[in-house]
DNA sequence: CGCACCATGTAATGCGTTACATGATTTT
DNA sequence: AAAATCATGTAACGCATTACATGGTGCG
């Protein structure tokens, strides 16, 4: 998938592994994310086989930089791949729900200060996903009017980021309302060891 | 992780892992799951390690079955992994939004497309987290007193799921209306190749 | 007759993370 | 003086998927 994600950001624009990583923290990175030094390995790989081609360029005072782009076979890959329609649901991996699921026998206060904990994060997450990131999709669109549509594309994905992490906040403040009712105050089987 | 969820689902009973595939699929598939060789492989390391013991028990008319049994230093394992909190937010994948975040060479028509085959999949699977689920959580509290706590925070997993693919087909039908509003009937780019 | 279910596993491969290694420049 | 940024990568490892292999029972 990773690959796709690449072959995506370079049909834009060429540019090297570092600066990929980059964008994708501030753009797909809601949605997709990857370490640098898997990256690095993907565009060597999609290098021999042809989707991306590179070259060094020598910079003064900073290490060379090597950049990418996208070749003409490459941008068939992303088409072809991108045509393909999804029809299935992607698995859901949360490892907070398989935390709380088992977690009885922590107690009623272990497991509300794991949701404050969560609840915390979400909210500062809440902050990157909303005003900030929505102006600057409109800034680049603003700029580049050729990219207006693309710019529709890319505010849908930013909402549902949006939209995901306000359902999460919700359902904490819930869930942590429900079990401070439910549960006791002593902690149940607790501290069976030492 | 899969390593816990097995023992998460060991704490409660000693099981096959045909079994525990089982289980997982229709509780905690929710949020997360695994194919059967994954879990043959996960249990084999398991018991390895210490964490549960097995022995095969001889059937008539079947496969003999090999079952699964917690020990005491899984169950420690297990409380120790509930106990150190989640200090980090779970990075989502999700191949949907990285697939619509770079359509737009496909055109209008092939994006509402790709959204509507996902609104009828997760109209599909909303039908699975609603009331059937509901009713068999509470089935299995009202059946064993002692899991009605654990019933609740089943029901919480639950209600997490419900609430996701609700803010995900209303997201979807939204994002249906915008880009049938945006986008040109024509295809802007599409079909370059032959 | 064929398919689904019960039940177990191995082998090959792919995807991804973490740790390691290097080294100059700019900012605090 | 220390930390962050720019810039690239390798190596080891772990987690997960897919395909393959086996074989009896029960149902339509």
């Amino acid at each position: 998938m990773l690959k796709y994600m690449l072959l995506g950001q370079l049909s834009y624009l060429p540019q090297t592994g570092y600066n990929l990583k980059q964008e994708i923290d501030q753009s797909t990175g809601f949605f997709w994310h990857a370490e640098l030094s898997q990256i690095y390995r993907t565009l060597k790989q999609l290098e021999e086989t042809g989707l991306v081609s590179s070259y060094v360029q020598a910079q003064e005072g900073r290490p060379d930089k090597r950049i990418y782009a996208i070749t003409e076979a490459g941008q068939r890959a992303l088409l072809d791949w991108l045509r393909a329609p999804l029809v299935e649901i992607e698995p859901v991996k949360d490892t907070l729900l398989l935390k709380l699921f088992f977690s009885r026998p922590l107690g009623k206060e272990a497991i509300l200060t794991q949701l404050r904990i969560q609840l915390d994060l979400h909210r500062q997450l809440r902050a990157l996903y909303g005003q900030p990131a929505a102006d600057s999709i409109r800034a680049v669109a603003d700029q580049y009017p050729h990219l207006a549509l693309d710019a529709v594309l890319w505010e849908a994905t930013r909402r549902c980021g949006e939209s995901y992490v306000d359902m999460y906040i919700r359902w904490l403040e819930e869930t942590l309302t429900v079990i401070s009712r439910a549960f006791p105050d002593s902690d149940p089987v607790l501290d069976e060891e030492e």
